[in-house]
DNA sequence: GGATCGCTTATTGTCGACAATCTTGCCGGG
DNA sequence: CCCGGCAAGATTGTCGACAATAAGCGATCC
């Protein structure tokens, strides 16, 4: 948790892609801006060859958006794009807990355990503090997708789904608003992983999930039309990517 | 479906991308084999530029494995990593086949109980051809994928994970061993579907996929154990990528 | 005789420059 | 006054060359 900084991967390529995800991934560059490569390059003090080569890796993994003989943009989830992704995250998280409530160990079913006792704590002393909760629920759900012991599943949801999750919640300013619910549902999934009980495990993370889903569907539906504040597709701000290192509305990392 | 060889993408590193997933799909290249850059721009007839941009991005789709400072194979599927590729499946096609009961519209259902139907002819006629039924099958999960209407949902199976199960089927000359049987759970699928039973047409869909594992775990389990037969790690095969064009055990493409 | 160290060679990683394409602002015509 | 075409500028796409790293090979020492 210390050396988050100096990435010393073996090539430029992987540490510039690394870099840029970061930024994008916590909000430091925000969606719909508009990247130049001439400019990305002098950032990272790179050349334009290694960060080309990150730049489609990234437009891969759908963080961004490119357009050819035009540019590259920061992807811009729309809220359909984020009710698509709950859909597959229930299907997927759903499967997870499944395979973990065959595949975890002991230990790990045990730590998770006092993860979810460490939360249930919090919850009673810091109610306000609603970054913690969602960050506590990350932990939560990226303990269960290890414990599938699929690597294939585990890559694809932690390399892939929830780096857009993550981006989507700086987006939207998300808020846990139903936290002592989720907390109860987080335990008895925990409960059915301690029973290996692994068709109740996944019945109980797909309704996890779907509630989440329907919830942000019915906040979004009434509340308002609030899509895509940051940018968007017009060609008027070609040279606004200064919001680079910028303070932006939660500048604390992990 | 006829102007697939002549891919007039915007961009060399586009069409080289394209050109490259094909023939790693298609088994032209076998899994294991090692890429010399120099080789391959030649062959493509680009510069290691636009090659290496396409290199990352194939990559990033598991499709290649790459070694900083080392170089890049042919990615070689294990048959653990088919079963976990079926785990997926299972749940991502289920969730697809849940929002294709609502999300499909009259005319698609139409068009894939034709398509069913011209599947259990062929089936009634030629027994011998493994090849078309298992192009029908891929068919048949393509159209309801498609169905879902979940736009992240199709570029994950198609995009992704479809091209390791093509790649590996050819990599195994993987034969359909219960035909009828398949058959006969796709139309109970169809049948799901066209009365909009979103809840039915998951639950088969997941057995149906889900027999299929249970089908290859078997036949791999007590048949033989013949893992990765193209190559393995060792060093010593450095220079022999001559298995470009050459006619692989099963060379005719769709 | 075998193993290890060092050198040669080949391959990958990176860079700067040139070419192709798009954007944009301006000018003229309707 | 508005619309379309045209030229200048900027940005992306592509290439060839150089630098850095790893593999292969031979010589030398134990």
């Amino acid at each position: 948790m210390e050396s988050i900084i100096s990435d010393d991967s073996r090539t430029l390529a992987d540490r510039v892609f690394t870099r840029l995800q970061d930024d994008i991934v916590r909000g430091a560059l925000l969606p719909g801006t508009k990247l130049g490569e001439a400019e990305l390059a002098s950032r990272y003090g790179v050349s334009r060859g290694p960060l080309r080569e990150a730049i489609r890796r990234l437009e891969s993994r759908k963080l961004l958006e490119r357009i050819p003989h035009v540019g590259t943009r920061v992807a811009s989830l729309s809220l359909g794009d984020l009710i698509e992704i709950y859909h597959i995250r229930e299907a997927l998280e759903g499967m997870a807990a499944r395979l973990a409530a065959t595949h975890m160990t002991d230990a790990e079913i045990r730590s998770l355990i006092e993860l979810l006792a460490l939360h249930e704590q919090q919850q009673d002393l810091r109610e306000d503090v609603a970054y913690f909760q969602r960050e506590g629920d990350l932990d939560f759900h990226y303990r269960i997708i290890q414990g599938s012991h699929n690597g294939t599943l585990i890559d694809m949801l932690i390399g892939g789904i929830y780096h857009m999750v993550r981006m989507y919640r700086y987006q939207f300013s998300t808020v846990a608003n139903r936290p002592q619910r989720a907390l109860q549902e987080h335990r008895r999934i925990a409960e059915a992983l301690e029973s290996r009980d692994a068709e109740m495990a996944e019945i109980l993370m797909r309704r996890h999930i779907s509630r989440a889903r329907q919830n942000i569907e019915a906040q979004h539906g009434l509340g308002d039309a609030a899509v895509t504040p940051a940018a968007s597709l017009s060609s008027t701000d070609r040279l606004s990517p200064e919001t680079k290192q910028g303070p932006g509305p939660v500048e604390q990392s992990k």
